[in-house]
DNA sequence: AAATCAATCGTCCAAACAGATGATTTTTAG
DNA sequence: CTAAAAATCATCTGTTTGGACGATTGATTT
C-alpha cells in the first residue's frame, strides 16, 4: 500500500486528488497540509511514501520545503505540483530532490502514472517540462540569495541608501548588488529590472 | 435540483468540485469544459443553473467568457473562480454579470454557501475581495492617455530623454508626466511605480 | 463664456543611479 | 583543503531622477 500525503493550499485541488486516489487501489491518501509548517508537523508523526507538493504555499515555497523534507526524510519521494511552468522553478525543485514535476492541468491518468513511476524510484516530468529542459541550457542567469533580497527591496521602492541601512551594509555594497542584478537580468535600469523580476516570478 | 457546470482547465479542480457536489443533495454536476469554446458548445445543448468559471482559460479569459455567456443566456448564474485576487479583475467580472467571486483556496463549505446564495439570486464575494471592494472607491486616480503612454515606456526601461524623443516632446514634459504618475499611483520612485502598474494590470 | 483639465514647456538643484575598476573577506562546494 | 563564488567595501564620474516652483495652450464640459 502506497501512502500519499498532499501539501497544497487549495481545497479543491486536495479534494480532487483525494477523490482520484480513492478510486485507485493500492494508493492511500493519509492526509494533507495547507502550508510548510503543518506539513513538517505531520511528518514528525507519519512518513508517507510520496508527497504531492504544491510550489506556491502561504508560508514558504515548495522549493524550500522540498529541500528540508528530503534532508530529514530522504526516503520520501516528492512530486511537485504547480500551475507555473517556469524552467528555473523546475530545475530548483529537481535540484532539491524532487522526483517529478506535474502541471496542475494534468489528467487523472497522468497523475497516477507519475505516482507509480516515482514510487518505483523513477523520475516523472510532464511533457512540457521535459521538452523545455532539453532546450539550450540557459543555466547561468542565477541570482544569489543576497541579490534576491536586494531585488525584493528595490521592487518595494526602497532606494539604495535605505536598503543599505536595512541590511546593515554599506551603500557601495548595495550598489554592487544592484549592478549585478541589472547585468544578470539584462535590465537597462530599475524600471526594466522590476518588470523582469515580476514577470519572471522572482517577486 | 440545481444543475452545475464547471469551466476550468485544471483537472484536479474539476475533480475536487465534482466530488464536493456529489456529496451534496440538491446539486447536480452536469459536466465541465476546459476552455471557452467547448463551454459555449456545451451551452448550446444544455443550460445549467450555475457555471463555476475559472478566470484563466487556455483560449480566452473568464472575463470575456462571462460576458458572452450572460448575453446569450442571461438566466445562467456565473460564479467566478480564481487564484488571482486583483481588484480590477474582480470588478470586471462583476461588471460582466458574474454573481460572485471565489478564490481557489476556498473551503468546501464556502463553495457550497456561495452556490446557494448565487442560486437564490444573491451575490457572493469571498472575504478578501469583499473587504477590498469596500475600500476607498478609487474612481478618480485615473491616469490620462498620455500618462499611460509614458508609463508603458517607463516600464519597458526607457529613460526620460529616450521617451521624450520617442514621443516628440521635450524632456520637461516627460518629467511632468512622470511626476504625475508617481503622485497619482502613490509611488516613491520608478521601481515602485512599475510594480504598482504591473500589479494593477495597467501594464 | 467660464471653468476645468490635459498636455506642453521651462528653471533650479540635490539626491540617486549606473558605469568602470579594483580589492578584501567570507562562504560554499568540489 | 583549496578553488570558486558570494558578499563585502571603495573611489571616481557622468547621467538620470525627482522635488519645488511656475506658466501657456488647447480641448472638453458645464
Amino acid at each position: 500500500m502506497m501512502q500519499i500525503f498532499i501539501v497544497d493550499d487549495h481545497y479543491m485541488v486536495i479534494e480532487g486528488i483525494r477523490s482520484l486516489l480513492h478510486a485507485e487501489s493500492g494508493m492511500e491518501y493519509i492526509g494533507h497540509a495547507v502550508d510548510g509548517a503543518s506539513c513538517m508537523a505531520f511528518l514528525e508523526e507519519n512518513q508517507p511514501n510520496i508527497i504531492l507538493m504544491d510550489i506556491n504555499l502561504p508560508d514558504t515555497s515548495g522549493i524550500d520545503l522540498c529541500k528540508i523534507v528530503k534532508k530529514q526524510y530522504p526516503s520520501i519521494c516528492v512530486l511537485a505540483l504547480s500551475t507555473y511552468s517556469q524552467l528555473p522553478v523546475v530545475r530548483n525543485m529537481l535540484a532539491n530532490g524532487a522526483s517529478g514535476y506535474l502541471l496542475k492541468n494534468a489528467s487523472g491518468e497522468e497523475i497516477l502514472e507519475a505516482i507509480h513511476i516515482v514510487k518505483a524510484g523513477g523520475e516523472y516530468l510532464c511533457m512540457e517540462m521535459a521538452e523545455a529542459l532539453k532546450l539550450p541550457q540557459n543555466t547561468e542567469p542565477l541570482i544569489t540569495r543576497r541579490e534576491k533580497e536586494v531585488l525584493l527591496l528595490i521592487c518595494d521602492g526602497f532606494t539604495n541608501p535605505e536598503i543599505a541601512e536595512k541590511l546593515f551594509v554599506s551603500l557601495p555594497t548595495i550598489n554592487t548588488h544592484r549592478k549585478s542584478l541589472l547585468a544578470k537580468l539584462k535590465a537597462k535600469n530599475v524600471a526594466a529590472l522590476v518588470k523582469i523580476a515580476i514577470q519572471n516570478g522572482i517577486v
